[in-house]
RNA sequence: CGGGGAGUAGCGCAGCCUGGUUAGCGCGCCUGCCUUGGGAGCAGGAGGUCGUCGGUUCAAAUCCGAUCUCCCCGACCA
């Protein structure tokens, strides 16, 4: 079959409009659509399927790396939030107040919560006590609330949804390693189960959280060649536990504030697996995250409930007990190529077709989402074989986004270079820094590029490099990029 | 928040400039027949407070004002 041939008509192409085409695909295969209220959507079962599976799997490494769930209040007493004064600074514009309990005037608004550093501060304080209390280890799943100018579903929306990790700790260096654990088992995560290489690294300070000591976060490239957050971890040193009296008397009976870490992942991963995967037919979802892996069509000719659909279940249930998601597509109002197409755009990894020239040859037509590779399978070994594509679909997309990453990584050798690259090609542009925030900021009038990360393992290395722009020498060498 | 564009059936659009019977078209939807290996065909049918509120007028989808939402480009920002 012609790979260059579009079955699926209904999407812009992405090289056409790459914005039109992620909100088409969002809309199309019912992974979102707007409510009516401004930068919110309501996630439809689809897209929330996705959300789901991606929940079930960082929550169990959350748990695994000995950590448990919790939850606190959506409100904010407005004097917490107050307390850190850059978190305020930070978070103030976007904050969503209730000023009022039906019609009485509330003596304090209280803020929807943009982050819950405030309020598990607060509780923190309450709880801790001794060295012995430590460390605190709790995540929450919650929603939040930032009132933000310029949204898009799943990237940037005013409310959303994500899990948040907040940990006390009673040395500063337990706080890092906690800080550089999570970061790790973000990246781990995402490149495993999401299909999507990313780069890690420390946040620089203008692009840090708003009350971290340091932040850091990973970062992966969409296939505009635009790069998009996908995590952070901070360590917030005694930034929040200072503020909040958060204190513990130590092993040598002294008191001492705690050292403390928050950490996230949101929503907006389901917007990455979209930009990150999607083709102009639509969706690709990686197989350890998909709704469902396999689909299953047969083809209805003739006396095709009697002759076909017997056996199309059978190949269905015999996936199922291996632990296969399944779909079995016998609905009647639509005929085989609309399904086809329907369940590509939807980004189903792997389809199955069964129709009479099967049956008689004991086969099944297969189908990859990734490749279009068709090809038909002894109904014998079919399991077995299926489970061995959907591993293969999971390692040839990460290859496949790796590629692209690698391919759209540039070195330059100069500033005008620089410009040049992020003009025509975009893409993360690696290069060499001088630490200093005004040359920073300098950079990103010129080229609206940003640091997106300083490569933690690298970041004091190479020490006879020169700044790429003022060539002052430089300790970092970092990533730049146009982001989301 | 600044500049630009848009909102008419589930989706995509025409009509608006130049106000005037019953607001159209394609796709989708419903019923029936017939079909089904890459988005079938025929016949019949349903579906609209023209984003919302107000104004002008004998009369408003159409003119005026406000407002809400979406998209693009900036500013801001996980």
């Amino acid at each position: 079959m012609s790979q260059n041939e579009r079955f699926v008509k209904k999407i812009t192409p992405k090289s056409v409009d790459f914005s039109r085409w992620y909100v088409e695909i969002i809309q199309k295969t019912e992974l979102a659509d707007y409510a009516p209220i401004k930068g919110m959507m309501v996630i439809r079962p689809y897209g929330y399927s996705i959300w789901e599976n991606i929940q079930s799997i960082v929550d169990k490494r959350i748990k695994e790396s000995g950590h448990t769930n919790a939850y606190f209040p959506l409100f904010i007493p407005e004097g917490f939030l107050q307390k850190e004064t850059e978190h305020l600074k930070g978070f103030a514009p976007e904050v969503a107040w209730v000023t009022h309990g039906g019609s009485d005037e509330l003596e304090e608004r209280l803020a929807v919560r943009p982050t819950s550093e405030a309020i598990i501060g607060n509780m923190y304080a309450k709880w801790i006590k001794s060295w012995r209390d430590l460390p605190v280890l709790i995540n929450q799943w919650a929603n939040i609330v930032r009132w933000e100018k310029v949204t898009r579903p799943f990237l940037r929306t005013t409310e959303f949804l994500w899990q948040e990790g907040h940990t006390a700790h009673e040395t500063s260096e337990e706080a890092q390693e906690e800080t550089l654990m999570i970061l790790s088992l973000y990246k781990e995560f995402v490149e495993t189960e999401l299909a999507i290489p990313v780069i890690s690294g420390m946040k620089s300070e203008r692009e840090k959280f708003a009350g971290a000591m340091k932040t850091y976060a990973i970062e992966a490239m969409m296939s505009d060649g635009k790069a998009l957050q996908m995590g952070t971890s901070h360590n917030l040193g005694q930034h929040f536990s200072k503020v909040f009296n958060i204190r513990f008397e130590d092993r040598n009976q002294k008191l001492q504030y705690v050292w403390q870490t928050s950490w996230g992942v949101s929503t907006r991963l389901v917007g990455a697996l979209v930009m990150a995967h999607g083709d102009d037919s639509g969706l690709k979802i990686p197989p350890r995250i998909a709704p469902f892996q396999v689909v299953v069509i047969p083809i209805a000719i003739g006396d095709w409930k009697k002759n076909i659909l017997p056996k199309a279940q059978e190949i269905a249930n015999g996936l199922k007990k291996k632990g296969v998601r399944v779909k079995l597509d016998d609905r009647e109002e639509f005929t085989p190529g609309w399904k086809f197409s329907e369940w590509e755009m939807r980004g189903i990894p792997l389809r199955l077709e069964i129709g009479p020239k099967d049956i008689e040859k004991g086969q099944v037509v297969t189908v990859r989402r990734d490749t279009g590779q068709k090809e038909a399978l002894a109904q014998a070994s079919l399991d077995k074989k299926v489970i061995e594509f959907l591993s293969d679909i999971q390692k040839n997309m990460f290859e496949m986004a790796l590629k692209f990453q690698e391919e759209n990584t540039h070195e330059v050798k100069d500033y005008a270079e620089f410009k040049a690259v992020m003009e025509s090609k975009r893409g993360f542009i690696k290069t060499f820094w001088c630490g200093d925030t005004a040359c920073e900021e300098k950079i990103k009038d010129d080229t609206m590029a940003t640091i997106r990360v300083i490569p933690h393992d690298i970041e004091k290395k190479k020490n006879s490099r020169k700044c790429i722009r003022c060539q002052k020498p430089s300790e970092s060498l970092v990533y730049f990029a146009k982001a989301y």
